[in-house]
DNA sequence: TATGCGATATTCT
DNA sequence: GAATATCGCATAG
């Protein structure tokens, strides 16, 4: 029986079959929800990364916190792709987040990727957050675009076909789903387009706001 | 655990 | 110049 690093791998990978396009609801607030449980996956050189989906934040269309309100701009190009694409982009100095385009084509709007759960690559992660609090590592938009090397490059991508970065099936199902307002934003504030998986610890936010 | 604040770069006014 | 779909650190309780 061989062993060694290369066993090991194949004994702890997880199966994770890749989600289709006509898998994921072509409507905003139905595609946040479905989201929860489902995993995404990262491929880089070193191996895969992989998190279980448990926050989402919905940005529909006519929402005037999207960032698709106000028409389409060059660096916002990708929220108006077919549903189903990666929109990424970088803000406050220091973060990049991912969305999901979530509509038709040229229909503008986005599902906010907020918060994974780690299930494999937890060591590169802690390389690429500089931390080893396992809580840490994802918990957050900006915090798991680090830890899952999002950036610029990966705007505009496929996610049902891309070699990069893609959506899988959920290796757990979902506990029950909350619904909550959007974190950090200043408009459109009361609607409740937050949808989480209750009492994860890997949701971000406050304690309440995962309860 | 909660709250406050500064840092930082890109985009839009 | 202002705003920003945040983070990490400091401080208080």
């Amino acid at each position: 029986m061989p062993t060694g690093p290369k066993q090991n791998r194949l004994l702890t990978a997880l199966r994770i079959k890749r989600l289709r396009r006509s898998d994921l609801p072509p409507d905003t607030l139905a595609l946040a929800r479905y989201l929860i449980g489902k995993t995404l996956v990262r491929e880089l050189p070193h191996g895969r990364l992989a998190g279980r989906i448990v926050e989402t934040e919905a940005y529909p269309v006519g929402d005037a916190a999207g960032h698709a309100f106000g028409g389409k701009t060059p660096s916002r190009h990708s929220l108006f792709l077919p549903h189903g694409h990666a929109y990424v982009y970088f803000t406050y100095g220091s973060s990049f987040m991912m969305n999901v385009s979530s509509e038709e084509p040229g229909v503008g709007a986005g599902v906010l990727i907020r918060a994974l759960e780690p299930l494999e690559g937890v060591k590169f992660m802690e390389r690429s957050r500089r931390t080893r609090r396992l809580l840490d590592l994802t918990r957050g938009p900006g915090r798991l675009a680090q830890a899952f090397r999002i950036d610029k490059r990966l705007d505009g991508l496929p996610l049902w076909s891309s070699e990069k970065i893609w959506l899988g099936n959920a290796v757990r199902s979902a506990g029950p789903v909350g619904e909550s307002v959007r974190i950090g934003i200043n408009r459109e504030v009361d609607r409740l387009y937050r949808f989480y998986e209750r009492g994860n610890l890997f949701v971000s936010g406050p304690k309440k706001m995962r309860e």
